[in-house]
RNA sequence: GGUCCCAUCGACUAAGGGUUAGGUCGUCACUCUUUCACAGUGAAAAUACGGGUUCGAAUCCCGUUGGGAUCACCA
């Protein structure tokens, strides 16, 4: 590396949406860059042409800039070290294959997809492990040459050196040792002239001087053969890091199945971007600088993160806990931008928000409700009903009882006259009440409840008063008198 | 099955030889409140098991058990 700068790389493939390990990777890698001052680099890895999906990149790249892991090289940003797509670095990959088949690291094979279903099924049958038998290993120059003329198809493997041992240190994990000899002669270039995963990434790594390999624990097994490669091509290998893997509330790798796994359908439930970021770089990671502070900043995680303090056991993701820290980041939220946020879903909800006074009013009142901001729609039927519908007897009964009927014949008048404009009037137009009246407490609040919103429960009643106002609430009472 | 990785309350985790094993979510109880929620207080709840090493082990070593990952011309 020509000098010390990180520079990391999140390298998803296009096949769909940002995955929540997915980002997980991502955000791990942004924070140890911006920690130590270094680049985050995105690199599409689209070499299997029959996964790739339209729009996935943009689908992604959106996600990404949405939550704020801001890209410094990668598609449609640029950069040095680009094309940051690996379909379009094809040659690249080729010559360094050839490179390989000049110093003998790597060779043509010719079986079909079929045969080596047939080796495989015949290996698991004898109980052997089931990797490539190497039957082309050693296949003479003249052999070579004979069934290339003849236009057999072909894929490069590479050629993995017998009896050894692959010593390699993690950063999160320490040593790990794996005998080369279970390592497979691993298809390079494919048949279609792509490279596989394994070479274009150790070649895209060394070539855009990615300094820290930071992804999923998935990949630990694969690290000899990229390893066995960066000595080939005589290379330094950077250093890695295994994140260990987000669970499935069973302990098994994250899923669809079990609950949602694109980030944005947490995005379109109401999760917010804070929340969300601040959730999962606590899952598997933990600041350990004595303070019991769950709450973090982007900022102050970027300041707080290190590789060292990253876990080694795979983390369960625990949907109560994101709710509880997303209710958290509402109930603190700046007024205006939350409005702002619910919006949307006020109106999904079918209800009217061009009243923007009234509508932060609300959104302030119920806010405290929320675990993500989709579930508005419940708890806010109460601030736009022309008319109340109480269905439960026990309610009728109350809302008809002879104490609810004075408290509304006192209330009407009294409320006709009164100023709205302030809380606190609302409020002692109600103690004033309660004292001539002589009903009390839960007799008094609960009748009037019912009667204005139909339910037994919500958020402080003065404050619903208010935003419904006086016309509502005088009419509301009157139905009842 | 082979290989690799992992192992603290139900979940996320702290404690990197000496603590009544701490915090957060969740659960339960109580307080506050007209109600629900919030908030506050408190409770139940863990070092998988067995051997070592050591004066002393959640922590180091070995084994067992359990879980996971991986074994494609997918990444």
């Amino acid at each position: 590396m020509s000098n010390s700068e990180v520079r990391v790389r999140f390298a998803p493939s296009p096949t769909g949406y940002l995955h929540v390990g997915g980002l997980r990777t991502a955000l791990f890698n942004y924070l140890f860059a911006k920690h130590n001052n270094g680049k985050f680099i995105l690199r599409v890895e689209d070499t299997d042409q029959t996964r790739k999906v339209d729009g996935a990149v943009e689908n992604i790249v959106e996600a990404l800039q949405k939550l704020g892991l801001d890209i410094e090289e990668g598609p449609f940003k640029g950069g040095d070290f680009g094309p940051y797509y690996q379909s379009q670095r094809l040659d690249i990959y080729k010559k360094y294959c050839d490179e390989l088949l000049e110093k003998g690291m790597a060779y043509y094979a010719f079986e079909t997809s079929e045969e080596l279903d047939e080796m495989r099924k015949l290996q698991q049958i004898e109980g052997r492990q089931t990797m490539y038998d190497r039957r082309a290993r050693d296949f003479t120059p003249d052999e070579v040459r004979e069934k290339l003329d003849s236009g057999i198809p072909y894929v490069i493997r590479l050629k993995v050196p017998l009896n050894e041992e692959v010593i390699f240190e993690d950063l999160i994990r320490g040593t790990i040792k794996i005998e080369t000899n279970i390592v497979d002669d691993q298809v390079l270039l494919k048949g279609d002239g792509f490279p596989t995963y394994h070479l274009a990434n150790v070649i895209d790594d060394h070539l855009m001087e990615i300094t820290h390999i930071i992804r999923g624990e998935e990949w630990v097994t694969s690290v000899p053969k990229h390893i066995i490669l960066y000595r080939a091509f005589g290379w330094e290998v950077p250093k890695m890091a295994h994140l260990p893997l987000l669970l499935n509330p069973d302990k098994t790798k994250l899923s669809k199945r079990q609950g949602d796994v694109a980030v944005e359908d947490y995005m379109a439930k109401g999760y917010l971007n804070e929340a969300l970021i601040n959730f999962i770089a606590l899952l598997g990671w933990h600041p350990g600088d004595g303070s019991e502070e769950e709450i973090f900043t982007k900022e102050k995680l970027i300041e707080l993160f290190s590789l060292e303090r990253v876990h080694n056991a795979g983390a369960v993701f625990n949907i109560d806990k994101l709710n509880w820290m997303n209710n958290e980041y509402i109930k603190n939220y700046d007024l205006d931008r939350l409005t702002d946020l619910l919006i949307p879903y006020i109106k999904e909800a079918g209800y009217e928000t061009s009243d923007l006074e009234k509508t932060k009013k609300i959104v302030s009142a119920v806010r405290v409700y929320l675990n993500k901001l989709n579930e508005i729609g419940e708890h806010i039927k109460m601030f736009y009903q022309e008319k109340v519908t109480v269905d439960s007897d026990e309610f009728k009964e109350s809302v008809k009882s002879d104490d609810a009927k004075k408290i509304f014949n006192y209330l009407i008048p009294a409320i006709e006259q009164a100023d709205f404009g302030e809380i606190d009037n609302i409020k002692n137009l109600f103690s004033q009440a309660q004292k001539d009246t002589g009903v009390k407490g839960k007799k008094f609040f609960q009748p009037l409840r019912i009667a204005i919103t139909g339910q037994t429960h919500g958020p402080e009643f003065p404050l619903i008063i208010q935003i419904l106002g006086k016309d509502k609430v005088v009419k509301f009472l009157s139905e009842w008198r």
